[in-house]
DNA sequence: CCATGTGAACCGGTTCACAGCG
DNA sequence: CGCTGTGAACCGGTTCACATGG
């Protein structure tokens, strides 16, 4: 089976969480993992992660396991972690500032290349190191930078018009902050991040399986097994 | 079918969301909506809009649509959104303290009730109008308030720490922004988002559809349907 | 003998097409 | 006749059990 025939986007997001794991069991100066540990750093099951990783042909030794370092950049190869993605982030409120002082996209090959605010309280000041340009100068920046990736941090209602020029300008992905659904052209990914639908969704669990009592309702022999079918390396 | 067997997870997701379109519209003074105009707002199909509605047992009217304000009360009632939830946090580095200084959570019901960080320079600050307090008041905390969710923000390294350190203060579910998979104990929930992974999964789409061209590449008539399956209130 | 790799059952969720009702 | 409500097909992803091979 040939790694062409396309790996299913549940996997994707896993072979990220994979990588982040590895890189740090190597950074740990770790040799190999097994299949079952790895899984259980990463929160997934044992059987579920050789699935995953199956896509990418066969990567690992029997009866051994993988080998860490190895496996990383297989990973990363296939992620297209080898290059640095340029992102412009549009939106430098609270979220958008934190966005872009955030060490994690950094260290995993996401360059934040403009930031563009449309307030010109906003515009000119330093964000994570780097100045606040004016909606101008979006154009441009992308063209020149070739940037790929936007990311919308604003206030719902300009969210749209935002999505619009970020997409005129060449972006062909957006991660969208913003509580509202885009239309994007068609080609451009949108991947929408709710904060309060997560919110909603841990109430909502809450209520369903919570109104059994307020306190003291540690009933059962429950620690016996997560709940959560996860666990950090054993 | 009454309301009791379960609604599915995905479906309680996409209610938080038919409930802020609706909210909207009954500001804007709408009075009722189509399942059509509904999920193209919300960025659904139709048909899967009225599915996700069936689950709350008939509430529309045939030949006419969805009463906007009744619709949203329902909803809310499901979502357990009548009630406020009592919320805190812990970790007020840049992304903590947005997520502090949010409007959208007060604005759905949650209400953050205390805000935690184990820095003696951040504690005594004050963050969207409320103060740090030091880790050592958090059971105190929690147990007054009867908060039962936590959002944890703080580095990767502490929040396996603090997330037994809220499970046994009494919170009963969890949101995680650190990218670590966290273990809870049994009937305690965690939602996990990962902000990295998300702009990873893009990268990798990019890769995937982009390598076609550089530029120039809007070749076929894109524009006639959106790739998202979306659209803001026709 | 151990852990990987995978075909096949399984399950939840989505889509479709139409029945039901104002 | 229009739009809701829903049973049934459909599909992708997950889990399981075992065959494969160092």
């Amino acid at each position: 089976m040939q790694p062409r025939p396309r790996i299913p986007e549940a996997t994707v997001a896993r072979l990220a969480v994979y990588l982040r794991v590895l890189s740090g069991l190597a950074d740990g100066g770790r040799g190999t993992v097994s299949s079952g540990e790895l899984a259980s750093a990463a929160g997934v099951n044992p059987a579920g992660l050789r699935k995953d990783l199956s896509h990418l042909g066969p990567c690992g030794v029997r009866g051994v396991g993988y080998e860490v370092a190895t496996l990383r950049d297989r990973i990363a190869g296939v992620l297209g972690m080898e290059t640095a993605h340029a992102c412009v982030l549009v939106g430098l409120g609270n979220l958008g500032s934190a966005l872009a002082g955030y060490g994690g996209f950094g260290s995993r090959g996401f360059e934040f290349v403009g930031l563009f605010d449309a307030s010109p309280a906003r515009v000119g000041q330093q964000v994570g190191g780097r100045p606040v340009r004016p909606m101008e100068e979006l154009d441009e920046v992308v063209a020149t930078t070739r940037a790929t990736i936007g990311v919308i941090a604003t206030p719902a209602e300009v969210a749209q018009p935002v999505c619009d020029r970020l997409t005129a300008a060449g972006v062909r992905s957006i991660l969208n902050f913003a509580p509202v659904a885009l239309t994007a052209p068609a080609g451009v990914h949108v991947r929408q991040v709710d904060l309060s639908v997560e919110l909603q969704v841990l109430a909502f669990l809450d209520k369903q399986r919570g109104p059994v009592s307020a306190l003291g309702d540690a009933l059962s022999p429950a620690a016996t097994r997560p709940a959560t079918p996860v666990g950090r390396m054993a």
